[in-house]
DNA sequence: TAGATTGTTAATCGATTAACAATC
DNA sequence: TAGATTGTTAATCGATTAACAATC
């Protein structure tokens, strides 16, 4: 396998669609192709050809030419390139409905999330089991943080206590939030977010349908 | 209320912006602040203030120099522009945890979403009800899409199902798809789609904590 | 009036797409 | 070999940011 070491960051639309690839990558391994062209992938993805040649190159992996790329190779690739084989410990927060949906999908175990532990300020929630995990008390999370190494957490609460929250997880030392409470969360630097806002799909998807907006 | 009447149409990241403003309007106006200048926003937002006057620009309203954005108006503008008040009915596929705790969760109501219904082709889950909305089987989905005219499906089922289904629901009538399976849709020119891909969004957040992303 | 803030044009930046030589 | 496909440079496109005149 070659490998063409590429120091330059990668952008974040290449980024996300390279998972993309890789499930295509999974299912024609399982149909046991060896071979695919850039061109393919293209196809099922609706994207061009050239971008996907430029997003696999980005990983530094390198095909071969009149060929393609090699299923299994790419397959593991970007398995290395994404860190799936990395173990990321998380600490939910939030043990409402969407928390819960969250604790009790596995679908994200092959990325390598591992859901640690939950926690939530309501007593009711607290020492109950979802999904064969531990609810805990907000006030153990400090404490846990340190024990158990965990950098990211997942935010599942109403958006009004989310900046507050926010402070109180920074403080005990997490290092990465995704974010799925409905508000705009200050940080200091250093400090990742993602946000999952899903408000703003809706929207948009509403609009698309009344035609407001291209595609 | 001065509007720019503007027929060119609003980007996407623009649109996608917009409810945040919506949301800080919201908050300003609740303690009662009369005027706001797209610096201030910019703030909260952490972007840049030429993007905030840019933006509102684009959705045809007006402010007043040396004054800034009439916050009231400003809202109940962006309410009309973005549709709130439009009611959105939508069809919920499938009543798994993720389904659950969409059709549980009311905090997109305001932005004019209501869950009609919700289908599933478990027998278990037929005729159950979540939170108020009863579970019908996939087989009356035709039949209903035409009786209460839905244009909208929210897809909450597992990645391999995605597909048939999508095609299924096209067939039927749908022509709005909000999709939260793990799965690329094929689907015929002129329906939406609207991906909330969240394994992307988990792998770049890994991704930025072990550094090897920009912010 | 002077100062602050808008609205918009121009400049910059970065991502996507086109073109094409390299190559197995 | 001829044809197909890669990898990459150049061109295009679109979004963000800078600059600044207009204005209340």
């Amino acid at each position: 396998m070659r490998i063409n070491m590429n120091t330059k960051q990668i952008p974040i639309p290449t980024l996300r669609r390279l998972p993309n690839y890789y499930n295509i990558l999974c299912s024609m391994l399982v149909e046991n192709q060896k071979f695919v062209s850039s061109a393919k992938i293209a196809l099922s993805l609706d994207i061009d050809d050239t971008q996907v040649r430029k997003d696999i190159s980005a990983t530094g992996y390198v095909g071969k030419p009149k060929v393609g790329f090699d299923v299994k190779e790419l397959k593991e690739h970007l398995e290395l390139f994404l860190g799936f084989k990395n173990l990321k410990p998380a600490f939910l927060i939030g043990a409402g409905n969407l928390g819960i949906a969250l604790a009790k999908y596995d679908g994200f175990k092959k990325y390598g999330l591992h859901i640690a532990a939950i926690f939530d300020s309501n007593p009711d929630k607290i020492g109950i089991k979802i999904s064969n995990k531990d609810v805990y008390s907000m006030s153990l999370l400090p404490q846990m943080i340190k024990e158990h190494n965990v950098k990211m957490a997942i935010l599942t609460i109403p958006g009004e206590y989310a900046q507050d929250v926010t402070n109180f997880i920074v403080d005990a030392g997490i290092k990465a939030i995704w974010n799925f409470a409905p508000a705009t969360l200050k940080v200091p630097e250093g400090i990742h977010i993602c946000n999952q806002d899903l408000a703003a799909s809706f929207i948009t998807l509403s609009l698309m349908l009344e035609g407001e907006i291209n595609t």
